[in-house]
RNA sequence: GCGCGUGUAGCUCAGUUGGUUAGAGCGUCACAUUGACAUUGUGAAGGUCCCAGGUUCAACUCCUGGCACGCGCACCA
C-alpha cells in the first residue's frame, strides 16, 4: 500500500483513467471474460438519440443497467450489454433543417442526396457525443458490438422485416385520415402527437336550415374547416334537435346542401349540441362519415394551404382562410357568438407545430394481429413487467390499439423498400428492373427500434450472437416509452423471431426537479449530469439516482442529495486508507478472536446474502442502502473503532475486500481505484471480474450479532451518565484495559473506551456464563441521571403493560403462529429484566 | 369519461407475501474532537403512517368509501 493515498477522494483525477483501463481490458466483451461462463445474461441498451445529450433520464437507466451488468459479470455469467444509437428520424432531420435554414437553404433546394450527405456529416460530428457521455457515467457496455439503427446490417434487417410483413399482408397502403405535421410535412403516428392546453376561441356559426329562415348553430374552434363540412350531427337523444334529423342545412359560403344526422358520439352538453362534420380534417368526423357514408372533401393540402376544393379560398394559408371566412360570415350575419376557450390542441411531439388531420395515402401496420400474441406473452408470464401495475396499462393500450401509420415523408431514415411501375407494386430490397421507382417515404423511427434486441445481434442471419444472447434477459427503460418502444419490440420480436425480446421489463421513474416537476431545459430547472459528475464524482450521481427510489416511481433530485452520497464515497475511501495503511498485504483467511470479530463476520455474511437476494429481485435501492448502512454504520463506526483496541488484520482485510465487491456495481470507480491500489493494476486482477462474494455459513453467528447489538445499546446508554462519572468511567477503563496503550485516542473516544470491555470479557463465553450482559453491571452503578432514567422506566413500564395485555389475550395466544407468541414472551422477559436493572 | 400513481418526522423519500416500541438522509439542537475521515463522530428532539368505516388475534401494509395533489389514455367538436 502506498502511503500517498490522498486525504479525500478525488474523482476527477481517477475516473477517466479507470474507465480507459476497463475498456482496454476487453472485459466489457463477454468473449473475453475469464473462466467458463455457461449462464448468459444480456441487456440491450435503449439506443440513445444521436442528436441527444446525456440527461438524467439516461443516467438513471444506464446506472441501473450497469448495476445489473456488473453484478452478473461478477456472478460469473456470460454478460453482454449491447450499446447503440438511434437515427431518430424526425428529431435529427428537424435539427439539420434548422442548420441549413441559417445558410439560407432548405432541403428541397438541396435535394435528397445532398441533404442526406449533410445529415451524415452532422451525425459523424456529433453522434459520438452521447456515447462519450455514456462512458462518463461508467457504463460497462460492449462497445465492440455498438450499433446504429442505420448501419448496413440493421438497414437490411429493417428491409427484410418490412418485406416479410408486406407479403404476410400485415403492412398495407391506404388512403386514410392521418396526423399531419405541416412543418415536418409528414404524417405522424398517434403516439407522436402530444396534446397541450392552448387558449383559443370557440366560434358559434349559424347554418341556415334549408328552405327556412331559421338556422342551426354549431360551435367550432376551426371555422375555416367549414368549407369541407358534409353534415351537421346531433345526438339522437337530444330533444332540441329531434325534429331536424333527416332534414338539411345550407352550408354557408359554399351553398351546399348537407344533411343533419344523428350520432351517439355527439356530446349534447358541448357548445349547442350540434356539430359540424368535416370528415377530411377531424378524426371523429372521419369516423362518423365512414358510418354514415358521408362525402369527404379535402380542403387543406399537405402544404397547409387550401385546395381547389375550397373554391375561392384556394391557395390561402389556413390562417388566412380562417380570417377571410370569419369576416365573410360576420358580413352575412352568420357569426353568432365568440367565446374564449381553452382546449387541448394536438401538436407535433418534436417541433410543437399544431397537427392538421387530413386524408392521405400512407403505409400502415395492421397491428391488432400482432397485439394478440404480445398480450399473451405478458399474461402467460413469459415477460414480467416491474412494477407490475404497468401490466394493466400495457393491456389497456394493447387491447385498444389502432393501426400504426409507419410512413413518414422524411428523407432521414430507412426508405420504404417498395417499388412502383405503372400500376404494379413490388416489395424488394433492390430495384426490380428498368422503369421501377422506389417509394420516396421513410419508415417511422420506431419501426427500426422495434427490431433492436435482435437486429443488433445479427438477425436475420442466424448468427452465434443471436443464438447466444437472444432473448435478452432484461429491458431496462423509463415507463414513458412503454408504448412507443417496449410494446412494439414485443410485437416485432414475437412475429419475426418467434421469441420474446426480453424476459423482464424493468421500468424506472422519471427524474424530477426540486419542485417535483419534470426537468425542463428551457425553464432551466434541469440538472445536467455531466457537471455534477465533475463536481461530486460519477459514483455519487449514480447512488443518488438509485438509492431511495422505487421502480416506476418518479423522484426528485437535488444537489444536497448528491453531496450526501459524495460524503459516503469519501468515507469508504478513508476507511480503506486507514485499513491499508495499518497493514498492507494479502487477504488471509479471517479468524475471529473476540465478540466484535464474530459480530462483524456474521453481519457481513447476512449482508452478502441479503444484498444478493435484493439484486436478484431487482430491488436496487434496498441492496444499495443495505451496503451503505453496513459499510458506514456498522463496519466503520463500530468495528473499525473496536479494532483500535485490538487489531485483527485478517478480518479488516476480509471485510473490506468483500464489501468493496458488494459495492462495486453501484459505485464502480472508487471501488476499482481502491482495489487497484491494494491488489495492483494487472489486468487479470481487476475488480470488475472478481467473483461475487458468497454466503458462508461458517461465519454466520446470530448469537454474536445479538449480543454485540445489546452491547452497543449498553454503550450508547452510558451516555446518560453524569459527566463526572463518565470521566471516572473513562479513566477506569483506560487504566484497567489499556494499560500502556492508554495513549491511544480517537475522536470516537466514548466508543473506543467502552469497547475495551469486549476484549476483557473474553467475549461470548463470559457473557453467557455471567448471564448475558450481567458482566456489565459494573458500569450500571454509574447511571445517575435521574430524569432520564425515570423517563426510561416509564417507557419500559408502558411497553411491558402492552405486552402483558397482548399475551393475556386468548385470541392472540391461540391464533397467532407459535413463533410470534414466543417472540412476544421473550420480549416481555427482556423488558422486565431491563426494568429490574434500572430500579 | 376510463385508468394509474402519490399522501409516512420540518424537507426528500424507503418500508414485497399483515407480526420487534414505524426507518434513513438532509435540516435543527446538544455534546465530542490532535494520527483514516469536519466530505467526521455520538446522541436528542421531531410521527393520530391523509380521513372514516370494515376484515383480522394483529393493519402503514388487505377491502370499501371519501378528501387532497400529480400523471397517463380517450372521438372534448
Amino acid at each position: 500500500m502506498k502511503k500517498e493515498l490522498e486525504k479525500a477522494y478525488q474523482p476527477q483525477n481517477i475516473e477517466k483513467r479507470i474507465y480507459q483501463a476497463w475498456e482496454k481490458s476487453g472485459y466489457f466483451n463477454p468473449n473475453n471474460l475469464p473462466g467458463k461462463r455457461k449462464k448468459v445474461f444480456s441487456i440491450s441498451m435503449p439506443p440513445s438519440n444521436v442528436t441527444g445529450e446525456l440527461h438524467l433520464g439516461h443516467a438513471v437507466g444506464f446506472t441501473v443497467q450497469d448495476i445489473l451488468t456488473r453484478y452478473h459479470r461478477m456472478l460469473g455469467d456470460k454478460t453482454l450489454w449491447l450499446p447503440g444509437t438511434d437515427h431518430a428520424g424526425i428529431s435529427t432531420q428537424v435539427m439539420v433543417e434548422r442548420l441549413i435554414t441559417k445558410e439560407g437553404l432548405d432541403r428541397h433546394k438541396l435535394g435528397r442526396d445532398k441533404f442526406l450527405q449533410r445529415v451524415w456529416q452532422w451525425k459523424k460530428k456529433y453522434g459520438s457525443r452521447i456515447t462519450e457521455q455514456t462512458r462518463q457515467i461508467g457504463a460497462s457496455c460492449d462497445w465492440s458490438r455498438e450499433h446504429f439503427t442505420m448501419d448496413a446490417t440493421l438497414t437490411k434487417a429493417v428491409q427484410e422485416a418490412f418485406i416479410k410483413m408486406f407479403k404476410d399482408k400485415l403492412i398495407y397502403r391506404g388512403q386514410r385520415i392521418v396526423n399531419w405535421c405541416p412543418r415536418c410535412a409528414s404524417a405522424l403516428s398517434d403516439l407522436e402527437v402530444k396534446h397541450q392546453e392552448t387558449s383559443s376561441k370557440l366560434w358559434y356559426l349559424r347554418y341556415p336550415l334549408f328552405g327556412s329562415t331559421k338556422y342551426l348553430v354549431v360551435a367550432t374552434t376551426r371555422p375555416e374547416t367549414m368549407l369541407g363540412d358534409t353534415a351537421v350531427a346531433v345526438n339522437p337523444n337530444d330533444k332540441r334537435y329531434e325534429k331536424y334529423i333527416g332534414k338539411t342545412v345550407l352550408l354557408p359560403i359554399m351553398n351546399r346542401e348537407i344533411p343533419i344526422i344523428a350520432d351517439r358520439r355527439v356530446d349534447q352538453s358541448f357548445g349547442t349540441g350540434a356539430v359540424k362534420v368535416t370528415p377530411a380534417h377531424d378524426h371523429l368526423d372521419y369516423e362518423i362519415a365512414q358510418d354514415h357514408k358521408l362525402a369527404i372533401i379535402n380542403i387543406i393540402g399537405p402544404d397547409n394551404r387550401l385546395t381547389k376544393q375550397a373554391g375561392e379560398f384556394y391557395g390561402q394559408s389556413v390562417q388566412e382562410a380562417r380570417h377571410s371566412i370569419l369576416k365573410r360570415l360576420e358580413e352575412d350575419e352568420l357569426l353568432d357568438n365568440t367565446v374564449d376557450y381553452i382546449h387541448n390542441l394536438a401538436r407535433c411531439e418534436r417541433c410543437g407545430t399544431p397537427i392538421e388531420p387530413l386524408i392521405s395515402k400512407q403505409w400502415f401496420v395492421d397491428i391488432k394481429k400482432l397485439a394478440k400474441p404480445a398480450i399473451k406473452a405478458v399474461t402467460s408470464g413469459k415477460i414480467k413487467i416491474i412494477p407490475q401495475r404497468y401490466e394493466k396499462i400495457y393491456f389497456h393500450w394493447m387491447n385498444n390499439i389502432k393501426d400504426w401509420c409507419i410512413s413518414r415523408q422524411l428523407w432521414w431514415g430507412h426508405q420504404i423498400p417498395v417499388w412502383y411501375k405503372d400500376d404494379k407494386i413490388k416489395a424488394s430490397v433492390d430495384k426490380p428492373g428498368e422503369g421501377w421507382t422506389q417509394d420516396p417515404d421513410t419508415l417511422d423511427t420506431w419501426f427500426s427500434s422495434g427490431l433492436w434486441t435482435f437486429s443488433t445481434l445479427g438477425w436475420p442471419e442466424k448468427t452465434k450472437d443471436f443464438k447466444t444472447f437472444h432473448p435478452t434477459s432484461v429491458m431496462e427503460t423509463s415507463w414513458d416509452i412503454l408504448f412507443f418502444w417496449v410494446a412494439r419490440m414485443i410485437m416485432m420480436s414475437l412475429y419475426h423471431t418467434g421469441q420474446v425480446p426480453f424476459k423482464t421489463v424493468y421500468l424506472h421513474g422519471l427524474v424530477l426537479d426540486r419542485q417535483g416537476k419534470k426537468m425542463s431545459k428551457s425553464k432551466g430547472t434541469g440538472v445536467d449530469p455531466i457537471p455534477m459528475t465533475e463536481k461530486y464524482g460519477t459514483d455519487a450521481i449514480r447512488l443518488s439516482l438509485v438509492l431511495g427510489t422505487s421502480p416506476g416511481q418518479d423522484f426528485r433530485l437535488y444537489e444536497e442529495k448528491i453531496a450526501g452520497y459524495r460524503n459516503f464515497i469519501n468515507k469508504l475511501w478513508n476507511v480503506s486508507r486507514y485499513i491499508l495503511s495499518q497493514a498492507a498485504g494479502p487477504v488471509k483467511e479471517p479468524t475471529a478472536k473476540n465478540l466484535a470479530d464474530q459480530w462483524i463476520l456474521s453481519r457481513l455474511q447476512t449482508v452478502t446474502k441479503q444484498a444478493t437476494e435484493y439484486l436478484d429481485g431487482y430491488q436496487f435501492s434496498e441492496a444499495g442502502t443495505l451496503i451503505y448502512e453496513f459499510l458506514w454504520h456498522e463496519f466503520a463506526d463500530w468495528y473499525l473503532e473496536a479494532t483500535k483496541i485490538k487489531q485483527n488484520t485478517s478480518i479488516l482485510h476480509y471485510v473490506l475486500e468483500t464489501v468493496i465487491k458488494l459495492a462495486h456495481p453501484f459505485m464502480p470507480f472508487v471501488t476499482e481505484e481502491i482495489w487497484s491500489r491494494w491488489h495492483g493494476t494487472e489486468k487479470s486482477k481487476m475488480l470488475i471480474i472478481q467473483p461475487w462474494p458468497t454466503y458462508e455459513k461458517t461465519f454466520a453467528d446470530p448469537e454474536a450479532e445479538k449480543e454485540f447489538t445489546s452491547l452497543k445499546d449498553f454503550i450508547i446508554g452510558a451516555r446518560n451518565f453524569r459527566a463526572e462519572h463518565k470521566i471516572a468511567l473513562s479513566e477506569k477503563i483506560s487504566a484497567y484495559f489499556w494499560g500502556e496503550r492508554a495513549g491511544l485516542v480517537s475522536k470516537n473516544l466514548e466508543i473506543v473506551k467502552s469497547l475495551a470491555r469486549i476484549e476483557n470479557l473474553e467475549n461470548k463465553k463470559q457473557l453467557k456464563a455471567t448471564g448475558s450482559l450481567s458482566g456489565l453491571d459494573y458500569f450500571i452503578d454509574y447511571r445517575h441521571d435521574d430524569k432520564k432514567i425515570k423517563k426510561e422506566i416509564e417507557k419500559i413500564s408502558q411497553y411491558i403493560q402492552q405486552l402483558e395485555q397482548k399475551l393475556a389475550n386468548k385470541n392472540f395466544t391461540d391464533k397467532a403462529p407459535k413463533e410470534i407468541v414466543a417472540k412476544e414472551q421473550e420480549k416481555l422477559k427482556e423488558q422486565k429484566e431491563r426494568l429490574k436493572k434500572l430500579l
